[in-house]
RNA sequence: GCCGGAGUAGCUCAGUCGGUUAGAGCAGCGGAAUCAUAAUCCGCGUGUCGGGGGUUCGAGUCCCUCCUCCGGCACCA
């Protein structure tokens, strides 16, 4: 079956933070947890580059936004292999192929009557030459940036027809109380939609840097209507020569921030319907990495508190910089891992260290150098070809059910506890029967050749199913293991199935402290 | 203001359809062991399950009410 996950295109004026990577790596697990269950995957991420704000920016810097979009987008393309992340493609939505699909679909979307020449009127600054949010220019109507009065000014506008998908949305969300994930976003959505849905703007006639609107090519298309359809243009092109739309259209998943929800659970599947596409099965909105804002600004007594990540707030925590440490492994698990994801969670330097040492260090890193020393000093490098303990294969084998059922809900910090707690019952295991023991006594060989083989098969498969969240080290350790292969198929406990095997450096160092 | 979430051990949180002595991890204290990255394992919690009221044989789990915190209530990407 084919499974298509998308993360959010990212809007290129800002730089890489971790939030970016946070909705990266989310999608990476998804993707390469489907890929291990045989499942034909397809995973995009990209950027936005059309828009105002670019515009803007390039003014001020006396480039073309062209030029500002070409020197930023390769900071997000560099991104992904630095987050050892499988994207399959990478789309920019200054690609032509993507700019000539968003106008015919949009142009369908006219075709289909849903489209009409109005006039947008609202509060406008003349300095920022700009129209202001009801929000921004506030009660007494003045420009937030300039401190002027706004005047209330009119442009012609081309019209999405929103406000007439509003039966058929409550009807998807009625049908698909899944739709939105998890519950509380889709009960904000459902909210929204009930409130009464206003038509919007489709396309902007004072900004020249976007998509041309075919049928009027003094307007460009609204810069969200153009972004929206990258999950689907990026199909038509991404493979040269071949057209995967068919294949893996409509996605799995989307996976968004909170932050833009209104957009991806309303305005885009109204957009498909226009269109007369087939929507997607699932939007999943993650919450946001909170920090407290006392940890950058180290001034002592500082009040703590909880600030969105963000580069306007200025209190970036780096993830290139865990990355250098620690690498790519260290900080996917870590985001995965104590942020239940699909909710907000505080994230501190502090905390990355504790589940680094606890976790990945001391559980998980250490169970894999026991266990391969041990197979090395008691039986020079070779996993016995006994029988692993059934009571402990049952245990494992448990896992990949579980863990599948968890993934096909997007639950990626649930699955993490199911794991970690096999884990732990090797560790426990390895207790229980103190192979060391064992090993003083010659008749009983086979109690250790079977303790041993249940240890490295309890890895092997551990292994394999914690790859999606940490895959360079685990693909360590199964290559030492000589046993490579990820499928999930295989992730039980066999007899037979491992033999001479490599040492093993430890896997996640400490850092000397 | 309206709508929606959340308030459970020092910290972060689990608690499915209401049902045996409310759980996990981390931190702390004590112990065992030595294969291992001094890594592991075992033992130890008098927690008003935000306050109050109600339904019930029985409520953290349902109803009412109050308090506190957070989010949303549209054209910023």
């Amino acid at each position: 079956m084919a499974f298509y996950v998308t993360t959010p295109i990212y809007y290129v004026n800002a730089a890489p933070h971790l939030g970016h990577a946070y909705s990266t790596i989310a999608a990476d697990v998804m993707a390469r947890h489907m890929r291990q269950r045989g499942e034909d995957v397809f995973f995009l991420t990209g950027t936005d580059e059309h828009g105002e704000p670019v515009a803007l920016a390039a003014e001020r810097e006396g480039i073309t936004p062209q030029e500002l979009v070409d020197r930023n987008a390769p900071r997000f393309i560099d991104l992904m292999p630095r987050l050892n992340v499988s994207n399959d493609f990478f789309i920019r939505t200054t690609d032509p192929e993507h700019m000539a699909k968003v106008q015919e679909i949009l142009a369908r979307i006219r075709d289909n009557g849903h489209v009409y020449e109005g006039v947008y009127e609202g509060w406008y600054c003349p300095r920022c030459a700009d129209f202001k949010t009801e929000a921004e220019a506030g009660e007494d109507h003045t420009c937030p940036i300039h401190r002027i009065p706004l005047v209330r000014e009119k442009e012609d506008n081309y019209f999405f027809a929103l406000s007439a998908f509003q039966d058929d949305l409550i009807r998807l969300f009625d049908e698909q109380p899944d739709f939105v994930m998890p519950r509380h976003r889709y009960n904000e959505a459902r909210a929204f939609i009930e409130s009464g849905l206003q038509d919007v703007s489709l396309s902007r006639s004072t900004l020249t840097w976007g998509v041309p609107v075919p049928w009027d090519e003094q307007h460009v298309f609204y810069v969200w209507f153009d972004a929206l359809l990258n999950y689907y243009t990026a199909l038509s092109y991404a493979k040269p020569g071949e057209d995967l739309t068919a294949t893996f259209w409509p996605a799995q998943f989307h996976v968004i921030g909170k932050d833009i929800l209104k957009f991806h659970t309303v305005f885009w599947p109204a957009m498909l319907m226009a269109a007369g596409l087939p929507l997607p099965e699932h939007v999943f909105v993650h919450g946001f990495l909170l920090m407290r804002a006392a940890e950058q600004s180290s001034a002592a007594g500082a009040e703590p508190e909880l600030l969105k990540m963000s580069k306007s707030l200025g209190n970036v925590l780096d993830p290139f910089a865990i990355m250098d440490e620690f690498g790519a492994d260290a900080l996917r698990y870590y985001c995965m891992r104590d942020v239940s994801f699909g909710q907000d969670g505080e994230v501190s330097t502090a905390r990355f260290a504790v589940l680094y040492e606890s976790e990945l260090a001391n559980a998980f890193g250490n169970l894999a150098s026991r266990t391969v020393a041990m197979i090395h000093r008691y039986r020079g490098g070779n996993v016995p070809a006994a029988a692993p303990d059934p009571e402990i294969a049952a245990e494992i084998d448990a896992i990949v059910p579980a863990v599948c059922a968890l993934l096909d809900r997007a639950d990626l910090t649930g699955a993490l506890d199911v794991i970690l707690y096999r884990i732990r019952r090797l560790n426990r295991y390895v207790e229980e029967q103190a192979p060391w023991v064992i090993a003083k006594d010659e008749t009983r060989a086979a109690d250790l050749d079977r303790v041993l083989v249940s240890l490295a098969e309890g890895l092997r498969v551990v292994a394999v199913v914690l790859h999606p969240w940490i895959p360079a080290s685990t693909e360590k350790l199964l290559a030492a293991l000589g046993a490579p292969e990820l499928e999930l198929d295989g992730a039980t406990m066999q007899a037979g199935r491992l033999g001479a095997i490599d040492k093993l450096e430890p896997l996640f160092p400490k850092p000397r402290a």
